[in-house]
DNA sequence: GAATAGATGTACCACATGGTACATGAGCGC
DNA sequence: GCGCTCATGTACCATGTGGTACATCTATTC
């Protein structure tokens, strides 16, 4: 039960790798081969422990959404923080050289959803309400947090293509700083500013 | 000279016949046997007439830019035409069924892009220019374009992902409506670079 | 009519893909 | 020891890919 007779055998450790793998390729489209070789592992063993690719891929989003979840947990930030400073903070950690990766897989799981695929619109609409969470608890109202979320959205876009993070953050910061007042009219109190 | 032998033999409507053919399939990534299928000729003339799949994508790229610059040229609206009003029929334009297959070939560029392809990052840059050109005649200074802009992809990224355009006219709509007063510092009037 | 040059079809190739068949172990309980 | 189950490697396969070899056909030019 504890330990399985050699030593790489037990799967979610492997699953944990696969997915260190599609992160550390950027994308999701990696082949049997290129991911075996990267989690040290032959395609034959693979196949063996999940069946498919598919369950592999399966795996891979569930693990990365229970991280993405406790990444950003509305504990994320204390109470009150000012909506520029949280967008400030969570754009520079998005945009963070180690984060790139998981922007590429976050990605291409997005192009998997605009393509079609059921799977990668679940992981899309959660990664929204995750965000939605986080969000609600410094921006007065929904429609200005869906606002916000696609701004940001936008920005990754532009980030991921250019290399260049500083007109993202230039929007960001300018959008917080605009006369923001009056904004929703179903504005709960924690309007800073 | 002007006729050819047979019917077919245009390369540049061969082109356009490509074109259409990867905006049908909503990517770039169609295979020589699909896309010869699709445009009517056998795969053995495409590489015949284009040399190599890389020469058509680059023909077909080249031809998807000069499309949508005739589209998006700032005499498409009459001068001071509000803002809001701008966007609201851009965002109406884009999100229309029949542009369905132009967005997600243009996101499938937008994603050679961020993988590294030079060409879809000349693209890219290509269509940022085309709309920051368009629409610095209707917003007041470069930041507030370049923040409509991200705000606008991001809408659209949603877009083809749900199939609900609602999120993304209401967020453009809500930029607008919010005090959007004393916007830019640097508001002058046409800035090439 | 003969030579030439392009148009076209058929068959094929090398390679990468996800996945399988089969054989060989290697450790376990008895 | 003897089976039993699982782990593992090697070779393989069917399919799809971009692209080519070669042979044929057709129209134009001389």
């Amino acid at each position: 039960m504890s330990a399985q007779r050699k030593a790489q055998p037990d799967p979610q450790q492997l699953l944990e790798r696969c997915l260190a793998a599609f992160i550390a390729s950027g994308t999701i489209d990696l082949s049997l081969d290129r991911l075996a070789q990267s989690v040290g592992i032959s395609k034959r063993m693979l196949i063996h422990y999940f069946g498919s690719r598919e369950n592999i891929e399966e795996g891979a989003m569930t693990l990365l959404e229970d991280r993405l979840r406790a990444q950003f947990q509305p504990r994320a930030f204390a109470p009150h923080t000012a909506p520029k400073t949280v967008l400030e903070t969570l754009w520079k950690q998005t945009t963070a050289p180690g984060s790139r990766g998981i922007l590429l897989l976050v990605m291409d799981l997005s192009r998997r959803a605009w393509n079609g695929s059921a799977r990668a619109k679940a992981f899309y609409a959660e990664q929204q309400r995750l965000w939605v969470d986080l969000l609600e608890n410094f921006l007065p109202g929904r429609a200005i947090v869906e606002e916000v979320l696609q701004l940001f959205q936008g920005a990754v876009l532009a980030y991921l293509i250019t290399g260049d993070p500083e007109p993202g953050r230039r929007s960001l910061a300018r959008f917080f700083s605009a006369k923001r007042a009056r904004t929703a009219r179903t504005a709960r109190p924690l309007d800073p500013r």
